[in-house]
DNA sequence: TATGAATGAGTCTTCATTCAT
DNA sequence: GATGAATGAAGACTCATTCAT
């Protein structure tokens, strides 16, 4: 119960300490890639001593791997709640479309995270099995409703549902992760709620519209 | 004449010199960010002195922002003869979508590159205004033909031409982008030359369905 | 207990660290100035690690600031008991210009670090606030022993006891700080002990002569 | 006489090159010290190319040392007639002690040469013997006027005229030497005008009256 | 002579990691 | 588990010097 002050760490909390190690990775992998993140910023950050990260992570590519891991499951993506209430093929794909807009508007930081794991060409996934199950269900979801729609005749069929599920990941994964060369090419704050709201009525109905049977 | 072997300097040819060091950089900055980048890297890889790099570019930094500009001029989006011999709206906008994948897929270090400036905050962006001449064309481009399909009732109306043209962007993009995360997640090697074509067919469709009128 | 041979550094005992790296600073900075001087020798000659000084000093330009304070502190011209036992104005003016010039003679490397200072303009004083400390006692003290002589009829009134300081310091200070080319100028050796005996007793007398009434 | 803009350098005359070469490298050497100066900056101050110096000079250190040979030849110390004009021995001395600080307050960059001259041990001296010679005058000047004075039974015998040289050089030179720190300690500025009359005033009477017979 | 370009040997500094308490 | 101190390897950058025209 001894409690530090000014810092988060409890004595004799270890798992307290991890996740607190691990919110101030991500923020700072993110930011600045592998590479570029300094143990000692993650551990001023976290509150805790430098040596207390390699205690319980080991070393920093360990810590990364942890941290990326930590990331995806942090997304929820798989969290099916999210569109239950929902009625009907499109109005549940509708609702799935902006559901996942929503997760990256508010997951900036897993969304930088994921370009740098591609940057260092994905070696570091198969190291954490998990990652696959965080998001191998919101394809099958996908895949589900997609199905249900050609079913009901009011999607086209055809249409590979892997392919569906990269575009709708593209339309709103990019818009964020790419936020600053776009708005700079066109000199608009796409970080505005106007253009963030804008921004999903378009993908929503691109999308919808896409797949939808005439 | 004097050429040295294994090497490609020419003594007295420093726009050449400049030209090896921008094209190992682009590799060296993509593959590695501009924090994980070596300059000994670099300069090896170009075949030049260590010291080459700073007489000509003077900081690792700004070698970073003169490889940013290069590897967007070496996109040439603004191409506009990609999509002449096309005839109606349609059938060019098809061809823009196609041919901006093409560009991407041809041009993979330049889209990490612009990940990793966005990573970055777009901080460098402003220092090389040429970077919006050469992005800017495009989103005119999408606009004209949008509009003219629109005017002739093929397009339906309503559609920002902006949110457009990062939709194109998007389906392209985040492909090759994200192509290891992708790839890993649906245990699928999106590089095959299948997958490339599918993915083309799928962009294509999609979009063109998405916009057109019914 | 564990003491590495031929090294200094004891594990756990960072005051004794410090004070090992200021001492090999002192000798390197006064012999090769600030910009000449190599961080690691200084380093070799502590018997630490080059990463030690910036462990503890931050950086070369913060290490030379503390050795210019750690050399006016081991200068201790503020020690009064130089003089004690002595009785009378003028044999206590005497003292003092003696003093001063042992002082002097034994701290050489002090003496070039304080003409690097100057030739760096004095910047890095403020930094170090005691420094004024250390050395504005020794003008208090020729003020109030020159006021005595005065009041005693013994020195001439009308000097200014700051100029007074200067010139006391000067007639010894050069000598050391420029004794390699005053030794050139006149082909002799001013380091020899009998040449040191001579300048002792020339600028104790020069200076005496030169406040005393007559 | 194509001269160039901006440039003061003159195709063909290379002596006016030497010139400015040495004028620029007084001031960066004086101010940096001899590891500290940058070749670069030399030859900017100079107007003239990098290369030239190597031309002209050979390398870094000879240049260094024709500095400090031009630096002493442009003191003229030995320049008889500073004091021409004057009668007796004691008004001699006293435009003598007088006119050596006004030549120090002219010619600070050489002051600060010399004392990293003396950092160097004095090591370049033997290489330049010319030095000597526009020294050693002064020496024997002072000689001379305090025999005549002695004889004149105006000084008091017994005092060694080198000592008393170094004494004169000192209370003068030390001044602009060490003149930033000289002004931290006592919190004023001894560039001031009047600090300046006040020293030369003060000079002159101590050296004076320290030699005078009573 | 003059100059832009090129080079190799350093030099400061950073950083992940480990040690000892 | 936690911490201050210590370390070795490596990296960005500088600089005197030289080459080729």
């Amino acid at each position: 119960m001894a409690r530090k002050a000014d810092k988060g760490v409890v004595r004799g909390d270890p798992s307290r300490t991890r996740a607190l190690i691990l919110s101030a990775a991500l923020k700072e992998f993110s930011e600045n890639g592998l590479g570029g993140a300094r143990i000692e910023a993650i551990a001023g950050n976290a509150g805790v001593n430098k040596q207390a990260l390699y205690y319980h992570f080991g070393s920093k590519e360990k810590l990364y791997q942890a941290t990326l891991e930590y990331g995806y499951e942090s997304l929820r993506i798989l969290d099916k709640e999210a569109i239950s209430g929902t009625s009907g093929p499109a109005e549940r794909m509708r609702a799935l479309v902006g559901y996942f807009f929503d997760t990256m508007a508010g997951n900036r930081p897993v969304v930088w995270l994921v370009s740098e794991e591609n940057r260092l060409r994905g070696r570091n996934l198969p190291l954490s099995p998990r990652i696959r199950d965080f998001t191998a269900n919101f394809v099958s979801l996908i895949r589900e409703i997609y199905d249900e729609g050609v079913e009901q005749k009011i999607f086209r069929p055809g249409i590979d549902s892997e392919q569906l599920w990269i575009t709708i990941v593209s339309v709103s994964y990019l818009y964020f992760g790419n936020i600053y060369t776009l708005s700079y090419i066109i000199n608009k704050n796409l970080d505005d709620p106007k253009m963030l709201k804008a921004r999903r009525d378009h993908i929503v109905d691109i999308v919808l519209l896409g797949i939808e049977r005439r």
